[in-house]
DNA sequence: TCTTGGCACTCGATTCTACCGAGTGCCAAC
DNA sequence: GTTGGCACTCGGTAGAATCGAGTGCCAAGA
């Protein structure tokens, strides 16, 4: 993409005030108003000639003749790519933040989905929070539990405090010394071994005991393969994309995409995985989605990619607010989740956790 | 309610063609469309003043003078009490929901979160499924779990298949076997009682280990408290109610309130626990929901109630349909939790789990 | 060559009017 | 009590007029 940065200072100029402006009021922007816009000295003439030549180059279209210019996706790019400081919260929302990280407690799960609150709240749009992937954390424990006659539960904890389980059918009765033994096989063969990497291990004396155990592996390595590929993605705040478009339509193919939670993860792992954190309109290829924007902000502990957090508004989303809301929670989140588990309790919450230094300037 | 029953059969049958038709149409209902109505065999005249009495008993309202008429909340409530039959779903969808819970297995929360998509597939209408709390399942197993250094995590499995998590700060450094002793304590005490009702028990020889068990007893508790008033509801289908309502602002109003899991256990609670199974309007007392109407249909267990499955629509909902769908899919639910855990397994599950007699008179 | 003010023109949005028709309320006749 | 007839109401639609924000073009000026 040859043109994307070479534009000239004033058409730059002219572009930023074009999306600023119709980001604030919705209204296709005229050269007048381009005109009145600080920093820009010419006169609504020469904004207009150059407003033909960026409709020209694709950055802006008209909805109609003698309308004003609406930005298309490419203008949103280059309005995006050229953000110089990557905005800032105000003191108070910032300050929302520190306090929730603070105060937050109780599981993952729930701090998760208090986060993609907390997310949307901060920025108005929808937000998504993209829940760390399990593949890589150690086992602590394993455990099977007999419920009823012929079942069990299985129930695995893992290092960095997540606790899956699967029900398992034994198939005949299984006394409850049976399962303590195989539990105890179990937790010795998988116990600091990743999920995914949990090895056989050799037969012991008594074959029922084998029998559960190799019930339970299989459990296991399925337990590994679907905490691998569909990941938990909590969203929040759906209802605000209610007042993000005003075609119900829209509204409605929108909230349906947001349904499908596989097609959230994906959404993301997508966006993530191409290195952006923004996607505008169509880059992300989720045709409902095509007049929505995507910012994302990965989530990492230890260096590691553990999940993401994200926003969903129209294109004409404010995002210089978008990708700092974004990018502070998801750095709140990372130190959170890098602290070995959260403090339970409901007293008032350790609070060295606030993070040392915000890394602010690391692009 | 003196009036509630004792329209004339005219009136009643006038009136039941009114909602019928409203809910099939969207549109005002003139004297002419019922009077072509199957089973009314007068003028448009005669309805037309049956009508005005209709209206000045505030069954029925005109938006404005010179349309048709449009059902009241009591309108629709006359409808609904008098259902005779409890209306019937079709071959098609009855089989849809017998082979769901046929072949669903895995995990109770993704099971209920299914449930919910299913109900609302079926009705085209947001549903709600409220889990069951599990204050009276007995506690099967109790465990510590030693995460990083001076943290722990409590997982609790119930006998209903239930596992509950809290992670609990330890304040220092406790060696693994002072966690596996109060494990094997913690389970002492609490195994086979109810969650809410583990009693203390004496203390051991060894003060770290009374200590630890100490703080895993009121974490217990508060998971006792918190199962028993925030449990957990999944809501399937939030889209549908931009389809059910043209104004955005009532669809932003809706949505913002069905996030609110509290707002949404509570309305459920509540209209269950009036004994009614149909709220419309403004009977739930949910001033957001004015618009809406709610379905719900009771969930049990060996007798016991054991949460709800609900739905939220327009007040010109299909009810006859609507309360269909979640009686079937509130029996299927029932036994399926009645049986003592999911068989697992995506092979063919067991079949007998088709309800023997479905309480269809029930009332 | 670039910039600018001026000007004619476009076209969506708004307002007004006319009109249609579904629906009502009333009434006299059955 | 029921019915057909009739005058009337009033939202919705269609067309005409108007408004105004905004454009494209152009000739004059820097």
């Amino acid at each position: 993409m040859p043109d994307t940065q070479d534009l000239d200072p004033r058409k730059a100029a002219i572009l930023e005030a074009v999306v600023s402006e119709y980001i604030g009021t919705a209204q296709p922007v005229g050269s007048h108003h381009v005109a009145r816009a600080a920093g820009i000295n010419v006169s609504s003439a020469t904004i207009r000639s150059e407003m033909v030549s960026l409709e020209r180059e694709g950055y802006l279209t008209q909805p109609h003749t003698s309308a004003g210019r609406i930005p298309t996706d490419k203008g949103y790019r280059f309005f995006v790519d050229q953000l110089s400081e990557p905005g800032v919260l105000g003191p108070a929302q910032r300050q929302k933040v520190s306090r929730f990280f603070d105060q937050v407690h109780g599981e993952m799960e729930e701090m998760l989905e208090r986060t993609s609150g907390l997310l949307s709240e901060l920025t108005s749009y929808a937000s998504m929070v993209l829940s760390p992937g399990h593949d890589s954390a150690a086992v602590r424990s394993v455990q099977m539990v007999g419920l009823g006659s012929r079942v069990a539960i299985l129930v695995v904890v893992l290092a960095d405090g997540a606790v899956e389980k699967r029900s398992i059918e034994l198939g005949e009765e299984v006394p409850d010394e049976v399962l303590v033994a195989a539990s105890s096989r179990l937790q010795a063969v998988a116990h600091s071994h990743p999920l995914g990497a949990v090895s056989a291990g050799g037969a012991s004396g008594d074959p029922r005991v084998d029998r559960v155990v190799a019930l339970a592996q299989s459990a296991l390595s399925e337990l590994a393969s679907e905490a691998h590929d569909h990941d938990r993605v909590f969203v929040g705040g759906p209802s605000r994309l209610a007042d993000a478009f005003d075609a119900v339509d829209t509204v409605r193919a929108v909230l349906a995409t947001l349904e499908q939670q596989l097609v959230v993860v994906s959404l993301l792992r997508d966006v993530l995985e191409r290195g952006l954190s923004v996607a505008i309109g169509t880059e992300h290829g989720y045709e409902p989605l095509s007049s929505c924007a995507v910012v994302v902000a990965p989530v990492s502990v230890d260096g590691q990619s553990a999940g993401a957090v994200g926003l969903l508004g129209p294109t004409r989303m404010n995002y210089p607010q978008a990708l700092a809301a974004a990018r502070v929670v998801g750095e709140h989140l990372s130190h959170r989740l890098g602290t070995p588990v959260d403090p339970g309790g409901p007293e008032r919450a350790v609070s060295e956790v606030r993070p040392r230094r915000r890394a602010n300037g690391s692009r």
